[in-house]
DNA sequence: GTTCTAGAAC
DNA sequence: GTTCTAGAAC
């Protein structure tokens, strides 16, 4: 006899087939509801810290609204962006953050839904930071800025995200380091390298 | 998104 | 022989 295997909790909702990978990518809405990993939160998002920080210090500000990524994202979502982004700028230059140096963007392809902003220390020290991927997705223009993306809302009403073969080539992009001309053989070789910028 | 691991690279 | 990367995961 062979055990029965507990269904996903979906099995009483609509089962119309979803295009998502797995119920992994489903993964930072139960995130967005625990306690423990919630920094802060107002009526219109909620900042926690992400799960496999690829530096010191790396949050995610989402919105509570249902925003499945930045391609739902349009026009009317403007102030929604620009509160993320004071958001995020209030918490890297609080007490406990303000001696480092943040950026904040998006993944131009994101794996997870949820709309989510980066809020990432710039020392990119983490043993959870393993790949090129990784590393380009924070290093490359595969990383779109927060005020780059508000902006061009601002401007144009809509923002034009790389397609999906120009991602895949950003993210194959030969490892350099962020902050110097160094060009490193492989990752383990950059990650002790950029342990003499701290 | 991560884990695991085969086989490429050294 | 060991280190490192890259692709499958039902």
């Amino acid at each position: 006899m062979s055990t029965k295997r507990a269904q996903p909790t979906a099995n009483n909702e609509k089962s119309k087939k979803q295009k998502t990978s797995g119920y992994w990518a489903l993964g930072l809405l139960d995130t967005m509801k625990d306690p423990e990993s919630i920094v802060m939160e107002d009526d219109l998002v909620v900042v926690i810290k992400d799960k496999y920080p690829k530096a010191e210090y790396h949050y995610l500000v989402l919105p509570k609204a249902d925003i499945s990524s930045l391609k739902k994202v349009n026009k009317e979502h403007l102030s929604l962006l620009q509160h993320m982004q004071h958001v995020a700028s209030d918490l890297s230059t609080d007490d406990e953050h303000k001696h480092k140096n943040f950026k904040m963007g998006y993944h131009a392809e994101a794996s997870m839904a949820r709309l989510h902003l980066h809020l990432i220390s710039d020392d990119m020290v983490s043993s959870c930071l393993k790949t090129k991927k990784h590393w380009n997705s924070y290093n490359s223009s595969f990383f779109l800025s927060s005020a780059d993306i508000c902006q061009q809302f601002e401007a144009e009403g809509v923002v034009k995200l790389p397609k999906s073969e120009v991602c895949r080539k950003l993210l194959d992009t030969p490892l350099k380091c962020h902050k110097c001309s160094f060009v490193p053989k492989h990752m383990p070789n950059l990650k002790d390298h950029i342990l003499s910028h701290k």
